[in-house]
DNA sequence: GCAGCAACTTAACATGGGTGAATGTCCGCG
DNA sequence: CGCGGACATTCACCCATGTTAAGTTGCTGC
């Protein structure tokens, strides 16, 4: 469950033309290998991604580097802007990239336009927790193989949304070195492993473009369990935010497109 | 940062005491071992930590298990009962645990008692979810020393909220076969570990108590830095939470015990 | 169409940490 | 007091992954 699903989901039709506009007008670009925030630095803007991919690394004094997660199009970066004195991992481009940068006074005049977004936003960061918690265990304890499959599937079906049967592709923007920061494994060592997934169930990495041609294998060799990507719960969305924010949901603007009031519940 | 001091920072006095008479009134107790919650369960409580430690734990179907955190006591288990239909990952007793757990119907009223205390949670477990990724590099770049040495620092400080200058000692619930599944190590490395720790800092560990004779160095063996635990950063917060939730802040009745006015900003 | 660089491959070798299994130590309980 | 269980410790062996160092391929810019 993506940040679009959850502002589809929470927002009134007005609130969302806003959002958008106010997406749209801050859109700033990065060259490959930028740092749109540093470690240690106060937080100065909310940023979406709009186009290409971003990362969350954290990097040691002697220069071990973790890749913490990659920021898809249309994905939240974080929330430190709001929840931190100063933030506590860096976000570079990965390859070119479009990000939507929201500055404190930008930010402030949105979220009084747009009284759903907060909630909305607190979701999409609580939700890419869990995110971090799978890249946890899958560091962790599984193997390099497991790890690289794992990878593959993450990013596949983040980009299908509804899991699709079969097989299929999807953009792919890592590196091979980037993809060893990410698993905890060197460089080297992947190679070896992208190349026994070739051979063990044809998948492809190429022009930028992951080709999985059977995903259920590929699922199988990392033992992947999608439950943590919390697909299709944006139905029951409403319903829960509704519980912790009651009074976000009793307004009288709360209607779609069409004029009818919105179920509640 | 933990639960009580961003609940300080952000409640009225009325609010704090019904939080806390809720807290109260919901406690139970678990044995050593026992779930609280499992993966892929519909979640069915917010709890927080009264006493003893909890563990996130995430489990492959093969049996391999990654403890993905620690739960301390006052602190929040997860925010599942309102962001998600199933849950990701499961939690256990460490050892003899007592929580509050608070029902659907209770934490419907709760809320809407204590307005300001949506926020709260939210921001706990957004900066809950910093040690996450802390948690992430640590597994994926660092030797098993560090791993173990940045482990027992993390505690430590977690327990201190003000990091105390040279040593000091704290509650430690954990077995060496635990740590290994928080670490992604296993139980024999671990001990290998630990009397590495003892013969070069001193540490020890016996009857559940971690003691720490010269912090600065263990920090320095781990490279640890704690700026992904924002202490020191409550201070500053209701500015920041006032920026997303501007409502809240504006509500007449938000005033200290003394009738004053809380500055605002 | 070629220089130059980034990314990918391959190979030989080194090692940190895993495995499995036995032994030790402590403590609570009947 | 002695048994059983939980935890810690030790040992011998070895494998998955790291390290170092060449290549090789294929862009991209000129």
């Amino acid at each position: 469950m993506g940040l679009a699903e959850i502002v589809n989901a929470l927002l009134t039709p007005r609130e969302r033309l806003v959002w958008e506009a106010s997406l749209a007008r801050n859109a700033r670009d990065y060259m490959k290998g930028a740092d749109l925030a540093r470690e240690g630095e106060k937080p100065m803007a909310l940023r979406i991604v709009l186009a290409g991919w971003a990362q969350k690394y954290k990097q040691m004094p002697d220069g071990r580097r973790q890749i913490l997660g990659v920021v898809l199009p249309g994905e939240l970066c974080d929330l430190d802007l709001f929840t931190v004195a100063r933030t506590d991992h860096s976000i570079a481009a990965v390859r070119r990239l479009s990000v939507a940068e929201i500055g404190r006074a930008d930010a402030q005049r949105l979220f009084e336009q747009c009284p759903n977004l907060a909630s909305a936003l607190c979701w999409a960061a609580i939700l890419g927790a869990a995110v971090q918690r799978e890249w946890t265990i899958n560091i962790g304890q599984r193997s390099a193989l497991e790890r690289v499959a794992q990878l593959l599937c993450e990013i596949y079906v983040r980009q299908h949304d509804i899991p699709s049967v079969g097989g299929g592709s999807c953009d792919f923007l890592l590196t091979q070195g980037q993809m060893a920061e990410a698993m905890g494994l060197t460089q080297v060592h992947v190679n070896r492993i992208v190349q026994q997934l070739r051979l063990r169930c044809a998948v492809e990495i190429r022009n930028m473009r992951l080709e999985i041609p059977d995903f259920q294998q590929l699922a199988a060799l990392a033992s992947f369990n999608a439950t943590y990507l919390h697909l299709g719960e944006a139905a029951t969305l409403v319903e829960r935010v509704r519980m912790l924010f009651l009074s976000d949901f009793d307004r009288p603007d709360r209607r779609n497109g069409d004029g009818a009031i919105l179920p509640t519940i």
